[in-house]
Formats: C-alpha cells, structure tokens, sequence
DNA sequence: CTGATAACCGAATAAAAATTCACATTATTG
DNA sequence: CAATAATGTGAATTTTTATTCGGTTATCAG
C-alpha cells in the first residue's frame, strides 16, 4: 500500500535498467509497469533520491542513481556495489533523530555496516559511531539527516513493515 | 588565449568552492572574475565536463564536477582526491585516437597514474595498459574516449601548450 | 469515531536548461 | 595566401524540470 516507496524502488530499478533521458520517459517506463503518475511527482522523487541527470558521453543524457547506491553505471557491471549489498543484506531500520540517523542491523553486522559507510564518504555525515547492532551517523543537518533516511529507506529487504521491533516486555 | 578551456577550468573551480544551483548564478560568479558568457554556452560546457546538478539535501541544488574528479563535497574536505593530483602532477597530454584514450605521464609515473585511474573504474573505459610514461586505455566507443578526453585535459597542469612535445630527430 | 495535522499528489505555471541557428573566429589544406 | 573546413559563441526558442497551490488521503490523539 505504500504507493510512493514502491514507486520510488522502481525508478531506481528503472533508471538503472535502461537509458532514460527525460522524466516523461520514466513516466511513461512507470505506466509501462502499471504505476501511473505525472512529471510533477516524478520531479519530486527524483530529488529526494538524489538521482541526477548526466551527460551519457553519447551526446545524450541520462538518470543515474546517487554515486554511492548506483547498481551498475552505463556499461560498467565492474564493482558492483557494497555499500548497496551491505544496506539490504544487514540493515533492518532506519530512522532520523534530530540529527542523527540510527540504523539497526542485523547483530554483529553494525560494525561491517559501518565500514562501508565510512568508504561511502557521504557528504553531510560529521562521524559513525557502531556497536554490535546499531550506528549512530551524526550528520551536520537535520535536512541532510533526512534526506538520507529516504535514500537508504528504498534499499532495505523490508519492504513495507513501519513497525518498530519491539519484544513484548 | 584558450578562452573555453580557462572557462571551463574556473567553472569546476568555482562550483568547487562555492554552492552553486542555477547556470546564470555561475555566469555571474564567472563575470565577478572578468569572464562573461552566456547560460548557452555554459549548458554546453557543463554538459561536455560531465558536471551534474545534484540536490544538496537541504531542499536547493548545487552544480558538482564528476565523482571521479570531485575536489569536494558539500562539506567533505575529507579524502580530497587522489586521482585529481596524479593527474594533474604526472600527466603531460592526453589525445583520444578512434578508441583508445593515449595518456603521456613524467618518466616512470605511467604505472601509478594508471593504478589510480583504475581505482576510479570509469565506465566507459574497457581496459588499461601501462608502460614507462604512456598509459592506453581502450574506451568502449570513440564518443566516450573524446569525452573523457575533455575532462582530462582541464586538469593538466600544462594549460595552452597545444604542442605535440616532438624533439628534432 | 472525529477532528486535527501532516503527507501525498497532480494540474497549472514558473523557472531553468538544452538546442537550433546564424554568424564569427580559428585551424587546415591546396 | 586564399579557400574551406571545423570549432566556438550568443540570441532566441524549445524542451525539460521545479515549484506552487488546492484538493485528497492517510495518521494520530483524544
């Protein structure tokens, strides 16, 4: 039921698939897949991704994913990606406070988690701190903070589940 | 006298140092240090130096070079760039030939300049071969070979000399 | 449940960026 | 040194993208 998360998963996928140079070509790929939606909402998604539109070398353009989360560049399938494995394989939550962003992992995965973030190199983290199942990103803003909660949101195996994971006491 | 290519090294110089969202806001910064141009050309330089226009997590944009020659992010002074300075140290001329990119480096640099552009994993780029002072490497088209060749070259230290640096024999 | 509050969305519009075209300037060649 | 080709530029225009605004739906506290 959550429209725009799975919508937002599926312009990652999208983008990342196959060259697309303009949002009305992403709208159209969209309606393609049964989800409908207009420029305007695409313009919106585009920019709490982080996606951006590069020159593709060819003299055309084309959307690509955020540097860090990108699944595989124009031709290149070389070095994957970690950080993206690491995020969906361990992460199990995530959520901005103030300005700090607490991730949950799997336990003992924090550690590894975090090391890749760390390579990441995101602008806008001041400094990680992890323990044996949670990291702490302290980040210089709020905004920032929560412009990178969206972007890892879309990454995580669960998909939906909002609940927090909290043992009967 | 090369007009464009000192427009285009002050244009990465300048989204560098300061946030910049729209491409008449970099004319103006661009006319501030007595160069005046149009958002014409400019759109035409950015696209040509692979500069993307990326949301700054703050709900504005900002205009930022390539990854691989990123000097720094929003914040990041942190993990400057090594590529940038091996290129910028050791690479004497770059010339695109149909597909293969020819690099010339100081005596005895090619090995490393070429281990830091593999660190970069470009796409676009098939393979690299290193020898002494020349490093090849072979581009998946001719397209992207002069368009890597553009972003090169505007980070050598030689900046006019157009001179192919033949000896008399 | 109910009203309040916030998130989401699309139509219309404003803003920004890319391209076209004509001309100027610089290389290249005979 | 023409003549010709290739490249660079800006004005105007088209195309694309971002934002504004009003309506709708979801969320939450009481």
């Amino acid at each position: 039921m959550n429209a725009k998360q799975e919508r937002q998963q599926n312009i990652l996928k999208l983008i990342a698939e196959q060259p697309i140079a303009r949002q009305e070509e992403l709208s159209a790929a969209l309606k393609a897949i049964g989800i409908s939606t207009t420029q305007s909402t695409l313009s919106k998604d585009i920019k709490e991704l982080g996606v951006v539109k590069v020159p593709d070398g060819d003299g055309g353009f084309r959307y690509q994913a955020p540097d860090a989360f990108a699944s595989a560049g124009p031709l290149a399938l070389q070095g994957e990606n970690l950080l993206r494995r690491e995020l969906q394989d361990f992460v199990v939550s995530v959520e901005a406070v103030a300005q700090t962003l607490v991730l949950k992992t799997i336990t003992g995965h924090a550690q590894g988690v975090c090391e890749a973030i760390d390579r990441a190199d995101w602008a806008g983290v001041a400094g990680t701190l992890a323990g044996e199942n949670t990291i702490f990103l302290l980040c210089r803003s709020s905004e920032a903070c929560q412009a990178l909660e969206k972007r890892i949101e879309v990454h995580l195996k669960t998909p939906p589940t909002n609940q927090s994971i909290t043992p009967a006491h």
